[in-house]
DNA sequence: CAAGTGTATTAACTCTCTTAATACACTCAA
DNA sequence: TTGAGTGTATTAAGAGAGTTAATACACTTG
């Protein structure tokens, strides 16, 4: 289902959720499908069972997946973690700008960048932020 | 010059950083005026030089202060980290700004977000964000 | 009731971060 | 030139948070 980097620094369960989140989200996975059990997920990846269900529980709050206790967790309906993940998005991008505001930076400054985000649609100027494997 | 509160869990320099920056920004300390050297402020704080040198050099990062091997550290002009700041925190909000274009969130609701923000002036809705201390 | 499922609790482990000890380098005045 | 002041670099010790694992509990279904 998925493939483990060990190369990669980061925690299991945060890699673990970033590519379940790329499959469910790309469509790889069919809403209302049932996912892999804890144990089961857990044996295949050779790790511990928290620790798959660590990643559940927080794809679960972001939307991703609903699980019924002694039955399974199951992949989301799309409309579920696309409004979620918005609305976080939204929240956060609010009190960046609130933030910005009370450092000084005038409604002008912020209109014409907002501006000049929307006009080039590709993201441009990646820097660091590039995302290239699974 | 500044006092440390050891009920705060933050690490020393951090509470050093954010104590100065706030006596710095409120005109508490004159323009080109001399910093206490490291080992003074160390043995008036209790702590070691390298964390007061710690607080000094991310000081010195954001334009706060300027150093002059053998000399000291003294006070930088306000134009410096008010402009530091200032752009620091613009290229921080294109940034979201991307990832929330990106996340599907559309041109109009940012916008209709931005006015809402500068519609009111002071920090509302604060919630966990509020500084009361020193 | 048995075998599957998710969930909770506790502890071991790891690893990053903070802080300290110490030595080095520069400036200025006596 | 030298000594007492200053900032700077290196290394390591210590603490703490975060990750992972071990284990037991609880629910569902045939």
């Amino acid at each position: 289902m998925i493939l483990l980097d060990y190369r990669d620094k980061r925690p299991i369960y945060e890699q673990m959720v970033e590519k379940l989140e790329r499959l469910i989200a790309s469509g790889g996975l069919e809403q209302g499908s049932k996912m892999p059990s804890v144990r089961s997920l857990a044996v295949d990846l050779a790790v511990n069972p928290n620790t798959v269900q660590r990643a559940y529980t927080l794809l679960e709050q972001e939307g991703y997946l609903y699980t019924i206790s002694g039955r399974g967790s199951f992949v989301a309906p799309e409309q579920e973690w696309r409004d979620g993940q918005m609305s976080r998005m939204l929240e956060e991008w609010v009190t960046l700008t609130r933030k910005a505001r009370d450092a000084g930076l005038s409604q002008d400054v912020l209109q014409e960048q907002l501006w000049a985000v929307y006009s080039r649609s590709g993201p441009e100027e990646s820097g660091a932020g590039g995302d290239m494997e699974n």
